[in-house]
RNA sequence: GGCGAGGUAGCUCAGUUGGUUAGAGCGCAGGAUUCAUAACCCUGAGGUCACGGGUUCAACUCCCGUCCUCGCUACCA
């Protein structure tokens, strides 16, 4: 896919959610590679607009704000703080880092929705749902608690019982009770607004299915099929809560858009706001065809920006889609999932401060490892070894060399070059290719092989060194010397220019050691760009070595929060309230004897059991395939609830339960007698 | 189970429309060198391209089946 025929590029980056800080999976799979794209898009004096902001609203930010006391704007405010001094940091370059909570952005969420509510675009469908009469408002499912339907339990929510684990309906509870007053909510009728996915599902097949199967990443491409063949359903737009974009209609009163309605159109509105602020026009970057339109993101919004996203899009008319959407897989960390909850991630904020000045190690240290087409693994000392293996023993260290050499023969001055010989000549020819070949694999959004190939070109300034010996020839031949440190200089002004958009702040140390300003893309390519008797500065280092010791740190920091996790487990199960003696007596708890076993068809968790209980033959589920096989089950000895109401799963009803041990590792192991007991026997 | 993405050297990954002896970096072993941040440079070992079929003159590449990993999804009473 050629850029040339682009007037100009609306580059976007998904919006972190505002309810926590960033982590190194962001950065590696979103706003390293966003980031490098944009920098040599403007190297090559393209006409870029790069927008990313805060998202601020939907419902885990007010969860988040009433379970620490305070108000969602309190969580909002903060952590679009952090994280924008995190991307700052790091030379996120963004045009624009603008708020969901922005005015501009309310006022273009709510234009988005009048346009396709005046258009009649909409579904409108009533529902019951949950209303909390003292708070005036109605309750998401989280805001409602009452007795599980299944296991009993008192405080289950209305989208799941914590203690049985199953999910839930809210009308489904027993006594509900709102979170908010403590009352007893009512039923209400609602309404909500939703985009029916499956008007636009002809458009999208032949935009996706058939129009991006080339260019599209294979993991993009291949999720939007699976949806679109799978058919699509319409899609609520709004909600029923107080925290968000006003509906912009009568009688919506209390009603607030869908974060993901809302979230998208953040880049609209970011574009608007930049655009006043440097007085162009806006609407090019987003209703022109000769804009090429790139959202980056991370996989699991693959769906809001392939499908949901370009609908709106599609529906406003006038708006251009996506030219492609090159999502990345996940970063995992240390051969485990990156989790929040669990604190396990390396954070931004804490990176720059455990290793300061070392951002342009992080952004090449993702880059080379970015997972681009499946998940990849950060560890530490996958990140030593990037440093100092390559950016300090090939890259600092050839611009090291060249750099000293000069000085140290030709009182820092560029020399002047002579006769030209076969070795120059063909250095001079992959200098000249290097910046097509890197271009070409950032374009096609190949960060890893560009930033290999970046890296390449100082290998090539290494073995011309090593080939050419100039601290030998200095003895004998000092024109020819300066040939072959003019030309290794040319490397490394090549090199300030190419990987300018992998390590920013390095390219700039860089330029200062050869006096340049930073030049453009274009002039990349050729072994002219530094004159002869051209004073250079005093080399520093570019990069330095990251002692075992600092990596050790971090790995051990890494290894008290498993530690942390590993206690919080074990003691994470609070006990129960209180029960009477007659509370357990109504359990009817039993050993029964496994007469057959087998799994249950398309089900990879459910065992399928008949047991004798002594009084009957019945049928029990159990999720324990992942466990234990069917064979080694039968004939065993185990213990049941007997008179647990039955219940369907995979169309199957169970008629008991079987009890496990479950371990913190969420191992489950037989409860069985210690000996031989009749079948029926009774546990008390 | 359904859908999607992966499975290529010890590790991290490339392999373009099927075409000689399957590549790179790191790691490892050996060598050479000293301008340079004990860095660089050269050489080498190391692969049944997950497995089994099929199409073809020819398969890492295309087709079918199986196994494993990850994600989404349904069910752990």
């Amino acid at each position: 896919m050629s850029q040339k025929q682009f007037k100009r590029h609306t580059v976007t980056a998904a919006l972190p959610y505002a309810n926590g800080p960033l982590h190194i999976g962001h950065l590696a799979g979103v706003y390293v590679p966003s980031d490098i794209y944009v920098r040599y898009l403007r190297s090559k004096g393209e006409d870029v607009a790069f927008i990313c902001a805060s998202d601020e609203h939907g419902m885990a930010i007010t969860m988040r704000a009433r379970k620490e006391g305070t108000t969602p704007k309190a969580i909002v405010d903060k952590y679009d703080g952090i994280i924008r001094e995190s991307m700052a940091q790091l030379g996120i370059s963004f045009d624009i880092y603008s708020r969901t909570s922005n005015q501009i952005h309310h006022e273009t969420a709510q234009m988005f929705f009048k346009n396709l509510y005046d258009k009649g675009l909409f579904e409108e469908r009533v529902s019951e749902q949950y209303y909390d009469e003292e708070a005036k408002q109605f309750l998401a499912d989280r805001y409602i608690t009452g007795k599980c339907p299944r296991c009993g339990y008192e405080s289950a929510y209305g989208d799941q019982c914590e203690n049985c684990g199953s999910s839930l309906n809210p009308m489904d509870l027993i006594n509900p009770k709102s979170t908010l007053s403590g009352n007893p909510p009512v039923k209400k009728e609602t309404k909500h607004w939703y985009l029916p996915l499956q008007d636009y599902e002809n458009w999208l097949k032949k935009w996706i299915v058939d129009g991006h199967k080339n260019d599209w990443k294979p993991n993009v491409w291949g999720q939007c099929k699976s949806w679109i063949d799978g058919g699509l359903q319409p899609r609520a737009m709004t909600r029923d809560l107080d925290w968000g974009i006003k509906v912009p209609i009568e009688g919506a009163e209390g009603k607030v858009l869908y974060v993901w309605f809302d979230a998208p159109i953040g880049y609209v509105s970011a574009t608007r706001e930049w655009a006043e602020e440097k007085g162009v026009d806006w609407e090019p970057y987003w209703k022109g065809e000769d804009t090429n339109l790139v959202h980056f993101i991370g996989k699991d919004n693959i769906v809001f920006h392939c499908i949901i996203f370009p609908a709106i899009l599609k529906a406003m008319g006038d708006y251009t889609v996506p030219e492609n959407v090159p999502a990345n897989e996940f970063l995992n960390l240390e051969g485990d999932k990156i989790s929040t909850s669990r604190n396990w991630a390396v954070w931004l904020h804490e990176y720059l401060k455990d290793l300061p000045g070392k951002q342009d190690v992080l952004r090449y240290a993702l880059c080379a490892n970015a997972p681009e087409t499946k998940d990849n693994d950060f560890t530490w000392k996958d990140f030593q070894a990037r440093n100092n293996n390559e950016l300090v023993a090939i890259l600092g260290n050839f611009v090291n060399r060249a750099v000293v050499l000069t000085h140290k023969y030709f009182d820092g001055k560029v020399p002047a070059r002579a006769e030209i010989f076969s070795i120059d000549e063909e250095l001079i020819q992959a200098v000249n290719k290097a910046p097509a070949k890197i271009g070409s694999a950032i374009e096609r959004y190949r960060f890893r092989e560009a930033l290999a190939e970046m890296l390449d070109l100082a290998r090539i300034g290494n073995k011309y060194l090593a080939d050419t010996e100039p601290w030998k020839l200095i003895k004998t031949d000092e024109s020819r010397v300066g040939t072959i440190l003019n030309l290794a200089l040319q490397i490394a002004a090549n090199i300030s220019i190419v990987a300018e958009p992998f390590i920013p702040f390095s390219t700039e140390k860089l330029s200062g050691f050869l006096n340049i300003e930073q030049l453009e893309w274009s002039e990349a390519g050729s072994t002219e760009i530094l004159s002869e008797g051209h004073q250079l500065e005093k080399a520093q280092l570019l990069f330095e070595k990251i002692e075992d010791k600092t990596i050790e740190a971090q790995i051990q920091k890494l290894q008290d929060t498993k530690m942390q996790n590993e206690l919080a487990n074990k003691e994470a199960e609070p006990l129960k309230d209180i029960i009477q003696f007659d509370d357990f007596m109504k359990l009817d708890l039993r050993v029964g004897t496994i007469l057959e076993a087998r799994k249950v068809e398309k089900s990879n968790k459910l065992l399928q059991f008949k047991v004798d209980t002594g009084v009957d033959q019945r049928t029990i589920l159990s999720g324990i395939a992942k466990h234990y096989d069917p064979e080694e089950m039968i004939g065993k000895q185990v213990t049941i609830i007997a008179n647990l109401a039955p219940r369907k799963m995979m169309g199957v009803e169970s008629q008991g339960m079987i009890l496990m041990a479950e371990d913190s590792a969420g191992n489950l192991r037989l409860i069985q007698p210690n000996e031989g007991v009749e079948p029926g026997s009774i546990i008390s």
